[in-house]
DNA sequence: GTCTATATGAAGATAGAC
DNA sequence: GTCTATCTTCATATAGAC
């Protein structure tokens, strides 16, 4: 698994090979790609293709790497303890939805999970730079409102997954089999607030 | 999409490349199998594959219809209402998490999404062969319960969504990313009575 | 139906000129 | 660094004998 070999700022024809590498993968997955098509989209010869990255294999997982870091700064959980429950839980809960149900992230878990075993790194990125991050931040959120006594939750890791999963339900795996659209601002909102409803009344005090 | 050529019922090179086709296409993805390993798996020759299939695409698609209705079958959920509320439940969300976590299912469902856009139908036939199928039970559980005011669940289909996704959690995306193994008998029961209780708190009359 | 042998094309990767 | 041209391998699919 090598990486770029070049400095990767500036130099316009690796930007091109990398954003063009990103949309053949995330179209045709890893084996369906082809280095011809790579460089035909990028609009260079397959020669400067291998120039910058020695394999396939390294282009690939340079890119996916490149492009899940990047994407996880999309998701600020913005968990105040100031705000009250309710609200806070629901822009927390629209920020992670926002984020996995979006075109990217359904094509990047579909090309990532189908490589897991040939890429097992870049499974453990994805869900790092992913979903771990909205837990962990709703975890921290439960604790201090379980401490402040303000809700009931014995378990606050349970409850940040159980929102979570709630919020996302089924829709997500429709999506990612390809059986529904993307999910609209309005039903983002919706689902999201049926599982605050969920998880407040599970856990008041 | 062609079928099978030939009365699949007693042959047994016809079942031999069957087996052999499942195996590799759920190890390998459609694009990474090749006919020769599904030949040679089987103790055939390729030629002798081409004779029963008409093409990679429709060797894939037959298989995975087949094996996707075949495993249908495993989710018997056995929702009754002489039971309990605590334990319908509990059966019916063990059955679920049993069959969702198996390792065929997990590969399975790699396989389909990564191929959703080339097999629309499969994703379709995954889904309404799988989760739906408990999604329908559940509902008309809860649908039942409120009417005899054991629950107060104004969305029955709410309800069973957001038991299943409790159910699932995060643990299932992480199996699919190969990040964990597959989930012990223990670790099932645990989880489905954590989303018993969540239901069931939320939803107390 | 089943085999061996082969046609045909595509895709990863590189040589060598500029 | 970048290109054109090419090497090599391997995969889908088929021809033709038994």
């Amino acid at each position: 698994m090598a990486e770029e070999r070049t400095a990767p700022p500036r130099n316009p024809k690796a930007e091109r090979i990398i954003r063009a590498a990103l949309r053949v993968f995330l179209e045709q997955g890893f084996e369906g790609a082809s280095m011809d098509r790579v460089a035909g989209l990028a609009g260079v010869s397959k020669a400067t293709v291998y120039a910058h990255f020695d394999s396939k294999e390294s282009l690939f997982a340079a890119i996916m790497e490149r492009e899940t870091r990047r994407r996880a700064q999309a998701i600020v959980p913005p968990m105040s303890i100031d705000l009250p429950i309710r609200e806070a839980l629901k822009r927390a809960g629209e920020s992670f939805l926002r984020f996995v149900a979006c075109e990217e992230s359904v094509r990047t878990l579909r090309v990532v999970a189908a490589e897991s075993a040939r890429f097992p790194e870049l499974g453990q990125l994805f869900f790092d730079s992913g979903p771990a991050v909205t837990w962990r931040a709703l975890t921290e959120f439960f604790e201090r409102a379980a401490d402040a006594g303000q809700l009931d939750v014995p378990d606050p890791g349970l409850a940040a997954e159980q929102f979570m999963a709630a919020a996302t339900g089924q829709s997500h795996l429709r999506r990612v089999l390809g059986l529904r659209p993307a999910m609209t601002e309005g039903e983002i909102r919706k689902r999201v607030d049926q599982a605050v409803d969920l998880i407040c009344r599970a856990y008041q005090p």
